[in-house]
DNA sequence: CATGCAAAAGTGGTCGGACCACTTGGCCTG
DNA sequence: CAGGCCAAGTGGTCCGACCACTTTTGCATG
């Protein structure tokens, strides 16, 4: 007869595990049972439990300490975001095009809040941040710009005390891709307009105008939204793409 | 000395198949190496690259068929969604309050996009829709109606025709909330207020008004918003969220 | 008795091999 | 030629052993 269906032993053993915490058997932060016991309680090989455990550590549900057990994180959005924050990193250019138009929606309403919330060392901290980025010991290089730049605009959105909203944020936010971006300052005054935009942002925190604040911030992913599309639409040469190595 | 951090095999695993999809060793859809070959070419164990598959197979980059081989996935922000959906299955209370505060950041702007580009057939699936969590055979049921809910929304915003907007929007969209939200319509009208929200934001799509389609679905966000606060706030007793030990 | 450090117990991490379940494709039979 | 069967290849599972790390224990030392 039917019902045919064999669930996998690791899938099954993954569905396991979360009932043990949404039942309440193991709460945010506690301990799991040993791996060897989950295996021999729940009849499976430890192989599987391994793979299950691996699994959910992958999504932010579970925490594996080398030497001590296996523990149920908080289970905050923060928790979570590691998985997200893969999507950015593997995405081709009209995906990022995409991924852009989001950030354009939540990271003017973003700055807006934080605005409004933001704490006094908060500001002075995100002041700090602009003059590294922009002032003296400016590194070439973009790996450096572009963390730069990605802490800059983090540190924003935390004002906006979110912590979901930080977590969707850094998810959509790729240190690849603001390296690119920092890298392709070749284009005329580019690079000069992002550090404008910058500081039109932060002016607009320590002004406390939150409406000012959202219209900088999108005028800023806006700006950086058009860039892209220029890069990405004239492509004529899809041969230098590869790497020389 | 230092950089003495011993990085984990699999962990490390997981970091090699991913450099082989973004150097184009293998593109999405493409087969991946036997998990054997895969082994022996990267000189671990078959069962650390077990486990590293495991992971991005979760993450939804990979997927493995038994018996055939593993493939890439098409890498679109859909096949990363569905990790993302865990975050709504276990969250908190404090943490939905989060959710519709990012919801209401993204709905009202996708849903003006939407009032400008939804086609004629789109609009009217919606309006099916509409008539089917409104009308006659309204289903007692808070799942089936929270179930329609979601797909009235989830409806709107593929209308903006951002493949990775709708993915975050459904990991920030929660069947089982929204059970619950149907489930509370014991508050006076409440119910039918939120069927005139969804009336309203109809009407301005048919009427091809981005603005007064932004409106409508953040007045929309803000009414839910506001009751869940109203639900939660009262909540007397943190209690009995202690552990033990 | 207090202190500090070494040994031991416990746990996750890795490895290797074996076997099972499933898919695939080619061979054989009719 | 058509159809079904069989064998090779692949992922899925299990077992047992050992390694690396953490935590606790308990002994020796001052």
């Amino acid at each position: 007869m039917v019902d045919g269906v064999r669930t996998p032993v690791a899938q099954r053993t993954v569905e396991q595990i979360k009932a043990m915490i949404s039942d309440g058997e193991v709460g945010p932060g506690q301990r799991l049972p040993t791996e060897r016991e989950l295996s021999t309680r729940l009849g499976v090989s430890r192989g599987s439990v391994r793979e299950a455990i691996r699994s959910l550590t992958t999504l932010g549900v579970l925490e594996a300490r080398h030497g001590a057990g296996v523990y149920v994180t908080a289970l905050r959005p923060a928790d979570l975001l590691e998985a997200f924050s893969v999507l950015a990193e593997v995405s081709r250019d009209e995906t990022l095009l995409e991924v852009l138009q989001v950030r354009r929606m939540i990271e003017p309403a973003a700055t807006a809040i934080a605005a409004a919330r933001a704490a006094p060392e908060d500001l002075e901290r995100i002041g700090a941040l602009l003059d590294r980025m922009e002032d003296g010991a400016a590194p070439r290089e973009p790996a450096e710009h572009g963390a730069a730049d990605l802490g800059f605009h983090q540190a924003i959105v935390a004002c906006a005390g979110n912590a979901t909203l930080s977590a969707v944020h850094a998810g959509l936010s790729s240190r690849t891709f603001n390296e690119r971006v920092w890298a392709g300052h070749d284009e005329a005054g580019f690079t000069a307009a992002l550090h404008e935009d910058h500081r039109r942002i932060h002016e607009a925190l320590l002004a406390r105008d939150p409406e000012a604040a959202r219209a900088a911030a999108a005028a800023h992913v806006l700006r950086v939204e058009r860039w892209l599309g220029a890069q990405t639409r004239p492509g004529p040469d899809p041969a230098e793409r590869e790497r020389p190595r």
